[in-house]
DNA sequence: GCTTTTGGCTAACGACGTTAGCCACAGCAC
DNA sequence: GTGCTGTGGCTAACGTCGTTAGCCAAAAGC
């Protein structure tokens, strides 16, 4: 039989697309494996098992993200970085909720943990938003915090399908910015 | 062999004790019946299966994160209300992680569903806070879903132990308490 | 061209969710 | 009290899934 050409990266891959279209909770090991063209068992010569494919998908995802935002804030400053920063991460998580959903609840298992570092890529993104606001010194971790906290509650509420009335969700993001920018001018 | 004495109420109660010691990830249906002292397939007599019984366990924490916001917020007003719902609501998800983690992904199956009159609940206890402020009507459901995402969002991720760096987590809580009041007096 | 490594495979096991079918106990009519 | 009925336990069994063991052929290096 003519082997399939398989590598660690092209697996995960393939297991952050499936998780998008399937949901996270429907990712299996028999259905990545058919997508792949190869019988399940041998996904463990290149994952060690679901949970070390979680956290390579969640590595990807959070690499991405921050890709995204760190790309769709270069150029921008103040109002209209705070504004592109959390549009590409609500689209990010909108267009890729399964690996997305693969972040949260996993923790970096040491310093060197390649989680870790893509966890601080993103977070960098988010800090450099904050440079085009007079935000002091000592504020400025609980500003990330809250600005991570306000995307990723958003993001993954609306994911969740949380927000079941009527009022239009894109507009209330867009509002939600403009509370972000109003509060972080007046520090 | 002696009846358990069981009802729906008593095993979604247990399951969600259970998710909050384990995880959610880690509720069994075998570590449950264990837990009630009865074998796993007599737990199908009082809940449809899986999905049913988180679904029980979400309206439950839904319900009791309504109740404990509700109470937090009588007597209050302005900032006072906003920080005591926050606090109550962070405080609810960190002390319940498990049966709050049942509530995300949920959605209700129609309108006379309790988990949907459970988060109708959750809502007006945020709303509550709202009347504090001076938000027009248009702005209302905005400054819900807000208050919503930052809660939710910073909840969350301190569950998920998400903040690694160094700053004081209940320090970083205040200061959002404090950014939104701003936010919201300023309209 | 031979050896070694690597990446497939089948077979099998254990854990878990779920269903079917049985049986004892509680509650009630009489 | 005796007997009927419904309810809430139980055992047995099945299907799915994750995972491991062990085999074997294709690729890679000498």
């Amino acid at each position: 039989m003519p082997r399939a050409g398989l590598d660690p990266a092209t697996v995960v891959a393939a297991g952050a697309a499936l998780a998008d279209e399937v949901g996270l909770a429907h990712l299996t090991m028999g259905l990545l494996a058919e997508r792949v063209g190869v019988r399940t068992p041998s996904l463990y010569k290149h994952v060690g098992g679901q949970e070390d494919l979680n956290r390579r998908i969640a590595a990807l995802a959070l690499r991405e993200a921050a890709d995204a935002v760190g790309g769709a804030v270069q150029g921008y400053a103040g109002r209209d970085a705070l504004a592109a920063a959390a549009r590409a991460f609500r689209a990010f998580v909108l267009e890729h909720p399964g690996r997305y959903a693969a972040t949260i609840g996993v923790e970096p298992s040491g310093p060197d943990d390649p989680l870790a570092a893509a966890g601080r890529r993103l977070l960098d993104a988010f800090m450099a938003v904050l440079r085009g606001y007079d935000v002091g010194e000592s504020d400025v971790d609980h500003a990330l915090r809250m600005l991570r906290s306000l995307c990723h509650g958003f993001a993954t509420l609306q994911a969740a399908d949380a927000f079941q009335w009527s009022a239009d969700i894109d507009q209330s993001f867009e509002w939600l910015i403009d509370f972000a920018d109003r509060g972080l001018r007046a520090m």
